[in-house]
DNA sequence: TCTTATACTTAAGTTATTTATGTATCATTG
DNA sequence: CAATGATACATAAATAACTTAAGTATAAGA
């Protein structure tokens, strides 16, 4: 399990990007997909994703809709066009962040498995 | 420039880990470094890396040495043992961590320059 | 029936960063 | 030589985000 100050930041880009592949989640889908995803290694906690849902619908990145289940309801979450876009740049920084990270870190300790590369 | 919130986390790793490659170093000199090594894409705040690094201090990782220079007082901030072992840990971390996070995100939207692994 | 899993919400406390301010020296340039 | 920008450190107040915890309720499995 990663220290929860790495996992912090980039809660946004994995519901985004989550989002991207799969039309529309729900809250706890979520989380479990992200654990099974990882082993583990990255566990989202519901006091953290609940209130990210919310502030990205509200920031108009997702829409809502409710599905009952027996007697329950389920909050559905699908990526508005806005939020689409989003999810692209977000991916994309990410990706473009960790690259500069890792080129930071490599000129101290450089990875094994890079070595050959030398 | 990167999103701050992607920042958030990973200031105390570029901190240990630049602290392996340099023996001492300074505040200031930290903050030049990586705006210089990341063409400016990453750039600690003084707001944010004075305080962290007097954690740092308190937690045993590092330990400081004042200098004077001309009428200036300049502190430099070295590892410790233990800081040292906390560096090596916490770059592996960031290490793993990047790649779990782009196994995630890669299912989704693949890196265009990964494209030939399918 | 009891426990675990599913499913969502939100309040209080904690932590970390941002923003801003304060202090002071040194170098450059008009 | 005065003004500006760079060097250098520190810290307080406000803000933002997460953790922890509690609350509510249904469904499934032992």
């Amino acid at each position: 399990m990663y220290s929860q100050e790495l996992i912090k930041g980039t809660l946004k880009t994995i519901v985004l990007s989550l989002l991207s592949e799969h039309d529309r989640m729900y809250g706890y889908e979520i989380t479990q997909h992200v654990k099974d995803k990882t082993s583990g290694e990255i566990q989202l906690t519901e006091g953290a994703l609940y209130p990210t849902l919310h502030k990205l619908e509200a920031e108009g990145f997702l829409e809502t809709e409710k599905v009952s289940i027996g007697k329950r309801v389920r909050k559905y979450y699908r990526l508005t066009e806005n939020g689409n876009k989003q999810a692209n740049d977000k991916v994309n920084e990410f990706r473009k962040f960790s690259e500069t990270m890792n080129d930071l870190l490599n000129s101290f300790n450089p990875n094994p498995e890079l070595q050959w590369l030398s």
